[in-house]
DNA sequence: GTCCTTGCAAAGCGTTTGCACAGAA
DNA sequence: TTCTGTGCAAACGCTTTGCAAGGAC
């Protein structure tokens, strides 16, 4: 982890439970944006007391506190990731998977959106991933 | 609306019937970005007996034919967009609507990429909308 | 007759809420 | 004591499924 975890827990005038370490390590390693469901099915090995809601109690606080993020799908459920590092995404057609991939920059004429104050860019790419494409 | 809906459905081999149609000239008309609820309260007040199932029946069906898309959004319920117009979207912090704005070409270094192979790219801006900036 | 469209009812699944218990301050 | 973190159980909301009735051909 890049940063200590009880740092920004103290930043952010929260505390760092054994639970919201977890959780939010777990974010901070895993690639796969995994949703809450995937987050207690992991974490529930090392916590055998876990409850579903308490992982989604911490993802709404982390998400309160700007610690984490929801990614947009097409899906009904939700995906989160730790946001720290900006980047865009890749979600492969074959596997539904979805990557992280190096950030993009855009270019777009604000003359054409009079008015629209944008404060944040998402990107998501649609396509075959590369294990996909050696399969086909 | 600009392509016969009847012609689409010859093409696609599916049948224009009268549901079909409503649904397809009401996405075509509405720039909302209905839900599958939103679509169902705003027919069924031409067409009594439509149920929620058909409204999903035939969302379902439009998908596989590739004459509606769903809008990647954080929420859990889904949205969907006639496919037919390129362009991007816009998500307003204060009142969560979600605009249509000229499409916003993008530009990434496929080296970074390696293997990934692009079919197609979303943009989605987060901001304030112009009505909501001049309340603020 | 068959095939397709429609729609009621129920189930499914992810998420949220109500409330209570336990531990920390 | 109060406040906070946790978690069971139930409720909730959107979506999907099972199945049957009605219509088109």
């Amino acid at each position: 982890m890049a940063i200590n975890f009880q740092d920004k827990c103290r930043e952010l005038g929260i505390s760092p439970s054994i639970t919201r370490k977890k959780i939010y390590e777990f974010l901070d390693e895993c690639k796969t944006h995994p949703t809450a469901d995937e987050i207690y099915r992991k974490l529930v090995v090392s916590l055998p007391t876990l409850s579903k809601t308490t992982v989604y109690n911490v993802l709404s606080l982390f998400l309160e506190k700007g610690l984490v993020e929801i990614i947009n799908t097409e899906a009904t459920e939700k995906r989160y990731e730790i946001s720290n590092h900006p980047h865009s995404h890749f979600h492969c057609k074959e596997c539904h998977q979805l990557f992280d991939v190096p950030k993009i920059s855009i270019m777009y004429n604000k003359d054409k959106m009079p008015g629209f104050q944008v404060s944040k860019e998402e990107i998501y790419l649609i396509g075959i991933c590369p294990s996909c494409s050696k399969k086909i």
